[in-house]
DNA sequence: CTTGCAATATACTAACCAGTCAACTAAGTT
DNA sequence: AACTTAGTTGACTGGTTAGTATATTGCAAG
């Protein structure tokens, strides 16, 4: 025994998984316990709810995707091949769920953060924050690139938030048409957003 | 008795005003039924199951809306204004039920289709369904604005979706900021994905 | 080698769930 | 007035839910 990390991790995969491909009210505390090999009681004494599972499994998984957004969004990159790459491994990620689950599953934190944001305050707010520091990547790349000339706008953030509402409304709808196929014109879409310009960087 | 009509009538109206505020996962078939006034044998009798209620719930919904965007989209108004009088009528009603509601409750038909498309396939064909009724609109419209030059772009109905999906994930994002705010940039980032040129036909 | 405690295991509860059923009511028909 | 039947009523069922209580395990320090 004595393997806490352990048990606390495996519930954490399970859960976003689980979540992920059902949802958040249609799976039970047993669902996950078995699925992840872990005693209900060894459930209750590393966290004080499910909800509390929740939002912690969330950030835990924020935290494992957070080193290749990092890479992504180096600022060795130019900004526009960021922009580039991120669409790229957005639409990559959804496809590899999509052949694990045999469906497509959308974005797990707005899938969860729409979900339960009227209803649960703690996941709400994890889910905002978890979006927030989505489009702080996005703002300080589309900064630059206001900057460097090759995007006309303003307001970095502002531009940043519509391109992030695009991004995650188009996986929404890929989710509900359960169709794929409609995740090749992310790129195309998010450089519609940017401004003609770039429109040419596509390779 | 013999009132079927008027008992079906109001468990539309309350499964959509119940599951948009809070869930479909959350909410029961009891919560449905109390709250309508209606008996749950009475509820049997008019609907096989709680998932088929929710497909007959927002078709109806649907229904009801259709009025007010065949009036918003008719051919009589210029392409470009009905963009204009859309994006307003979808941040009013956001507002509207955000008083009565007290939370941002974003777009009913987003919401269940994106809580249960993964789960229940009847829901999911339903939201894509409604999602598609939507995107015709904007699609002819988009079209008539080609035409006439007010708009750089090849395919409408591949435009349509983008601001389709734009409108969708930020109802999304106000939901899970919990802030009807942001709500307020969205005819703007609606005409930024147009293109720069209609821009200044912003009222 | 024993004592203390972190962690695991499992049986349990009380509330709730979707869905069923047989009795009942009233309007329409003859 | 007797019959038919669409629609209503609410008690009921069997299963599931989140969460709890209590017992047990095994490691580590003294």
């Amino acid at each position: 025994m004595r393997r806490e990390g352990d048990t606390k991790q495996k519930l954490f995969n399970t859960a976003v998984e689980l979540i992920w491909e059902n949802s958040y009210g249609s799976i039970s505390v047993d669902d996950i316990c078995s699925r992840a090999g872990v005693n209900k009681g060894s459930f209750y004494y590393a966290f004080k709810s499910k909800s509390d599972l929740a939002v912690a499994a969330f950030e835990n998984h924020w935290n494992k995707k957070r080193p290749v957004l990092d890479e992504i969004f180096s600022s060795q990159v130019p900004p526009l091949e960021r922009m580039k790459k991120y669409c790229d491994r957005v639409v990559q990620d959804q496809l590899e769920k999509y052949q694990k689950a045999g469906k497509v599953c959308g974005c797990p934190f707005c899938s969860i953060g729409s979900e339960l944001s009227t209803q649960d305050e703690p996941i709400r707010k994890k889910a905002h924050e978890l979006s927030e520091r989505s489009m702080k990547y996005l703002a300080s790349t589309l900064r630059e690139a206001i900057a460097e000339g090759a995007v006309e706008a303003k307001d970095p953030m502002e531009l940043a938030r519509e391109v992030f509402c695009y991004i995650s409304g188009l996986l929404m709808q890929a989710k509900i048409e359960n169709n794929p196929e409609i995740l090749k014109c992310l790129k195309k879409g998010v450089f519609r957003i940017l401004g003609a310009k770039p429109l040419a960087a596509l390779s």
